[in-house]
DNA sequence: ATGGTAGACCTTCTA
């Protein structure tokens, strides 16, 4: 099975982009991220009429998260544990249904900038509400797949110049040192299992010609439960799709999983 | 050092 994550930067703004992708691509379960609408606003009769399930944590106009699938979303869970008063719509996990069953997080880290702000001191709680629940699902003993926009570049390789990114909240030792304790609880970097070459970004900035330029990162990922981990087949970039008419500014990366 | 672009929404914020 191919689960895919993508932040679309605006469902509805990038609907027909979307819609192309999926029926080019045709993923069992799709994690999207800045949807950037309420749940009402969330265009899901588009994904049904594709044959997809779809669970929905909307928010007006900043953030939102969705998780779309082939076979029904149970057990669904809406915002990461651990703060009540957090109002911002960044995580939505769901049980994927079927013969082997997956859990599947899709997940929209705070990007965290300015750093010496309290933006930047919202990321890195929020990370370390992610390493809370992901030790509470390895627990479980259970294959699950955190993947989406983790707004992490993990390492200088993971930049085309890592010299830009000095002081920005993506691409801090606290931002990377928190991103390295997550996959020490356990987990599987699925990048590196089937791909360790470097320039395999997944983001270019709409500005300054980025795109043209290759000044792409890293920052969207996939972290496998052991049990996930020892089902994982192979990992691929779509970098084509920022290529195409009014691209998203990331482009969908793609797990496939036995069975 | 600055500004460049995109989206939601209404004037500025987020990225």
């Amino acid at each position: 099975m191919r689960i895919a994550t993508w932040n679309v930067n605006s469902v509805n703004a990038r609907l027909e982009t979307v819609v192309r992708w999926f029926e080019e691509a045709k993923p069992d379960v799709v994690c999207l991220q800045e949807i950037k609408c309420v749940d009402e606003k969330f265009p899901s009769e588009a994904f049904e009429r594709l044959g997809y399930n779809v669970a929905v944590h909307g928010q007006k106009t900043y953030n939102g998260v969705a998780l779309l699938s082939k076979t029904p979303l149970e057990d669904v869970r809406r915002g990461l544990p651990g703060d009540e008063t957090d109002e911002q719509a960044r995580y939505i996990e769901a049980l994927v249904s079927g013969p082997e069953p997956v859990r599947v997080a899709s997940i929209y880290l705070p990007n965290g900038n300015p750093i010496a702000t309290e933006k930047f001191a919202y990321k890195m709680g929020w990370m370390s509400r992610l390493n809370a629940h992901a030790r509470d699902l390895l627990a479980l003993e259970e294959p699950f797949v955190l993947a989406g926009d983790y707004n992490v570049i993990p390492e200088p390789r993971d930049a085309e110049f890592p010299a830009n990114w000095t002081g920005d909240a993506l691409f801090q030792p606290e931002s990377r040192a928190a991103f390295r304790a997550l996959k020490s609880l356990g987990l599987t970097e699925a990048y590196l299992q089937a791909d360790g070459a470097p320039g395999a970004y997944t983001f270019w900035d709409y500005q300054a010609g980025a795109w043209q330029r290759n000044n792409g990162i890293r920052i969207d990922h996939a972290l496998l439960s052991p049990q996930a981990a020892d089902r994982l087949v192979g990992v691929s970039i779509h970098r084509d799709v920022r290529a195409w008419e009014k691209p998203s500014d990331h482009v969908p990366l793609v797990v496939e999983l036995d069975g």
